[in-house]
RNA sequence: GCGGACGUGGCGAAACGGUAGACGCAGCAGACUUAAAAUCUGCUUCCCGACAGGGAGUGCGGGUUCGAUUCCCGCCGUCCGCACCA
């Protein structure tokens, strides 16, 4: 009994595809390109199988395609800039490029031994200058057109990693990485426009049908198009006019306040002479933006004695108020209030006594009888209470309020986005150099051209918290580009996701002096197929078709969308173990005493917890190093691939991994101990055929049509669960007849071998080798299903009597309806149900199913 | 609160509106072994039954249909995203 040396057949094949550079990807327009790209990782350490499996999948999917034909592109690069590295400087004393670097070469030894089919010549990493020399550039060229910009604003700053957030990076009020409570700061930043192309990144989620729905829903609401209107209300003593923003103007004549953000400038106007106000505003700002903060935090208002005119009605007034639950952030930053149909604004009135007066009124209601409650109507009605607007419906209201807005110069129609522009600035050392110099005299001087790149200084210093780059001694200390004078440097890097923004473009020509090859992108771009976790669903995904707009406007291509297809991969999950103290434990740290009891090393009891993402936190993780050691690399990816479906959760168990492992075995054991003899490749099957061959055959061929359909629809599961079939099949082949069989067994077992190609390189490799054929699977085509072979000629068809299946009939294909009957109405089971009488109606579906009513 | 996804054996899961549970894991029985491992064979949704067969069954309650895991309505539960957005 022989078993799969996988030791030896991976590190073979490897060393074959690496000498014949076979995933070289080559420029070649003649062909018709697929460009399949894994979301390249973090170099934070090492692999767990955990982080494998979309790598996997891409890796699935290139191969395939490479098959059918295409010319691939399935690159793999590291986004190296980021946090880790440095908090491990400041930790252990290793420079955070030693640190990455590292990291980048055990982790790319690991995708390695994995087999992955990657164009290791096109490998970046998105720390060296020679890559971030180009996004520097690329930030000049914002700046010239005003996408990139400078401004004081009240920013996310995490007290733990001592840097600015992003609001995509603030996940409940606290840090997505430090978990900390996210405190507001005002600070001097770099913007990028984004909100430039709102309506643009909103409105072409549309096209995006190769996207997962959720994800596009996910990017729709984070971009939160609303449709309203602006209103301008003059102050009662004619200082200044404020102008709101609203969904509802069809409420206006509901109006009782208007409410400004503390942030407002007109607020902090106020509060220069008014003490009082002054406190209540730093007061409202000591309140976190956490979601307890919020969902604690009382709606207080602050009156300032001053009243607004109506802008509809010059003998309205209604009082102004500092409110500490208007944004400043949206819309205008101050909002007139309609307590009877907003909920928040009923509250707000029912505290400071304002009127609440109804303008909405329910269908089929009496204006006379109906009052709001503690509940404000947010429903459909007629308007009612508002002068011209009365009989009105809710939308007619909105377009009534707007022309006479608009006419009378009051307001006008408007839409408002929840985006808001992408702050990048980041106090740290480990990221990519602002290319701007600030001089007192000619103010923010961009970095020439020619002086590119800012490089990171290497000599720095971790002692002190807050930006090295700040406490440098030299490096920031420049002579200004234009005037000549003492200037220093922007001290502030990158936000990472700066990088990740645009490397897809850099991978289509990687070596190249420029940023990207025209003609390479061109030809590569989009991504045909891109795979990634869903966290990254509005970060990175949101970034990148930002970036494409962007390079667009400054001439560097002409396209708007990075990844036509999108797939989202679920996580691999493994059970959690915590003991009493409710530390942590390894799942190699547990065993099980002979009562089922979970024992920790020291024999003291451990709680098994809920399955969880793999995370180096919870230490619920499976080294990949020991997988791939004590069962090779195909058989972890046959496991990543076979047991849920690729966008659900994996489970990761013991026994799992054996099955496959088990499997694995079967399939050498298939190839290299054939029950007959086989002919030799090519060897022609005989034209009549025993029916038990015959039928092999028609699974064979069967097999190669739905494996082919899954994996086109990224149902690897059942890809694994038809190929096992086949292999089931083909292990239970009639030995008895030599000569027929010999040459069916071939064609089962080459067509087995071929669609696991793509699953488990390696062991296909071997296989086909074995089989006799000299060249390599990867350079083999693609099976195709003998259309005639893959339909059945015999069918079995169901009898259903009162929609209950009582028999089934085996009958040739395409069967006439008349007869398919007439065959059911005979069965016993049938006619012993029908007692005799004639049934009430038949239905025949062809080859599938007789259902008849009694 | 708003939006979305999901709910099927002991477990992971299959099933163009057409024979529910393919494929695998675990389990049970057996074969081969001095024995174990490995491997092989059979069984394995639940209930009644020796078998044949019958009944129930896809979170719950309705509906459409000859026929519903699938479509529609209403609940319940789990998970995810957003959340003072005017």
């Amino acid at each position: 009994m022989s078993r799969y040396n996988f030791r030896e057949s991976e590190a073979k094949w490897q060393q074959r595809w690496r000498d014949g550079a076979t995933f070289a990807a080559r420029h070649d327009p003649a062909r018709p390109k697929y460009y399949v790209l894994e979301m390249f990782p973090y170099p934070s350490g090492k692999l767990h199988v955990g982080h494998v499996r979309n790598y996997t999948m891409g890796d699935l999917v290139a191969r395939y395609r490479r098959a059918c034909g295409y010319n691939v592109l399935h690159p793999m690069g590291w986004d190296a800039f980021g946090l880790p590295a440095e908090n491990a400087a400041i930790a252990g004393g290793i420079h955070p490029a030693v640190w990455t670097a590292e990291n980048i070469a055990t982790m790319r030894g690991q995708l390695q031994r994995m087999g992955f089919a990657y164009d290791w010549a096109r490998e970046i990493a998105t720390c060296h200058p020679a890559y971030y020399r180009h996004e520097q550039k690329m930030f000049l060229d914002f700046l010239a057109k005003d996408l990139a910009y400078r401004k004081e604003s009240w920013v996310n700053w995490d007290p733990v990693d001592h840097t600015v957030l992003a609001n995509e990076q603030v996940i409940e009020g606290r840090g997505w990485r430090t978990g900390a409570l996210v405190e507001k700061r005002l600070l001097s930043q770099w913007f990028l426009r984004i909100t430039r192309y709102s309506d643009d990144l909103l409105s072409a989620l549309e096209k995006l049908d190769r996207w997962p729905e959720r994800v596009r829903l996910m990017q729709e609401h984070w971009i939160g198009r609303s449709e309203g209107a602006r209103v301008r209300w003059p102050l009662s003593d004619g200082r200044t006019t404020i102008e709101v923003f609203t969904t509802r103007p069809d409420t206006l004549y509901g109006a009782s306040f208007i409410a400004l953000s503390p942030h407002h400038p007109f607020s902090e106007k106020l509060a220069a002479d008014n003490p009082a106000l002054a406190e209540f505003i730093a007061e409202c700002d000591r309140i976190g933006t956490s979601e307890e903060a919020i969902e604690t935090a009382e709606k207080r208002g602050f009156r300032t004695g001053i009243d607004a005119v109506h802008p509809l009605d010059k003998e309205r007034r209604v009082p102004v108020y500092v409110a500490n639950f208007v944004l400043m952030e949206y819309g205008t930053g101050a909002i007139f209030g309609c307590p009877g149909h907003d909920q928040r604004d009923l509250d707000f009135a029912r505290k400071y006594g304002l009127p609440v007066i109804p303008v909405v009124l329910p269908p089929k209601t009496d204006p006379a009888s109906f009052a709001i409650g503690d509940t404000a109507y947010v429903e459909d009605g007629t308007i009612f209470n508002s002068s011209f607007l009365n009989g009105m419906s809710v939308t007619d209201a909105k377009r009534a309020v707007g022309e006479r807005l608009e006419a009378s110069g009051a307001g006008e129609r408007t839409i408002a986005y929840r985006l808001r522009d992408w702050g990048v600035s980041r106090q740290r050392y480990w990221g990519c150099p602002i290319p701007v110099i600030h001089c007192a005299d000619c103010g923010i001087v961009p970095v020439p051209e020619a002086d590119l790149p800012v490089r990171l200084p290497e000599d720095v210093d971790f002692a002190a918290p807050g930006n090295p780059l700040d406490r440098h001694p030299t490096w920031k200390h420049v002579a200004c580009p234009n005037c000549r004078k003492p200037a220093v440097r922007e001290t502030d890097t990158f936000d990472t996701f700066f990088e990740s923004s645009w490397y897809f473009l850099r991978f289509c020509s990687a070596r190249a002096p420029v940023a990207f090859e025209r003609a390479a992108a061109d030809y590569w771009m989009p991504v045909d197929q891109y795979i990634g976790g869903v966290e990254h669903a509005v970060l990175h995904l949101l970034y990148s078709r930002f970036f494409m707009r962007a390079l667009s406007e400054c001439g560097y291509l002409r396209l708007d969308e990075p990844f036509a297809g999108l797939f989202t991969q679920g996580m691999v999950c493994h059970q959690t173990y915590q003991n009493a103290e409710g530390e942590w434990l390894f799942p190699e740290e547990v065993q099980t005493d002979p009562a089922g009891r979970l024992l920790d090393a020291d024999s003291r009891p451990v709680v098994a917890g809920r399955l969880e993402k793999m995370s180096k936190s919870k230490k619920n993780v499976v080294g990949l190093d020991t997988i791939v050691d004590t069962y090779g690399a195909d058989t972890a990816r046959l496991y990543l691939l076979s047991d849920s479906p690729p966008e659900r959760d994996l489970e990761w168990t013991d026994t799992g991994i054996e099955g496959a492992w088990r499997y694995v075995n079967r399939l050498w054991r298939m190839v290299s101990e054939p029950p007959v003899p086989l002919p030799p490749p090519g060897a022609a099957i005989p034209a009549s055929l025993p029916p038990a061959l015959a039928a092999l055959r028609r699974t064979t061929h069967k097999t190669i049509a739905a494996v082919t359909d899954d994996i086109d629809k990224f149902r690897f599961n059942r890809a694994v669960a038809r190929i096992r079939e086949l292999s089931n099949a083909l292990e239970d082949l009639d030995p008895s007849d030599p000569a027929a069989a010999g040459p069916v067994l071939r064609e089962g077992l080459e067509t087995v071998t071929r669609l696991l190609g793509p699953m488990m390189p390696h062991l296909a490799e071997e296989m086909w080798h074995e089989l006799g054929h000299a060249e390599m699977l990867a350079d083999a085509a693609w099976p195709v299903a003998d259309a005639a072979l893959a339909r059945d000629e015999q069918v079995t068809i169901a009898v259903q009597v009162n929609g209950r299946l009582r028999a089934t009939l085996d009958l040739p294909r395409d069967a006439a309806a008349s007869e398919v009957e007439e065959a059911a109405l005979a069965l016993p089971q049938v006619t012993r149900l029908l007692e005799g009488k004639v049934p009430r109606k038949v239905v025949v579906v062809p080859n599938r199913i007789v259902s008849v009513v009694a």
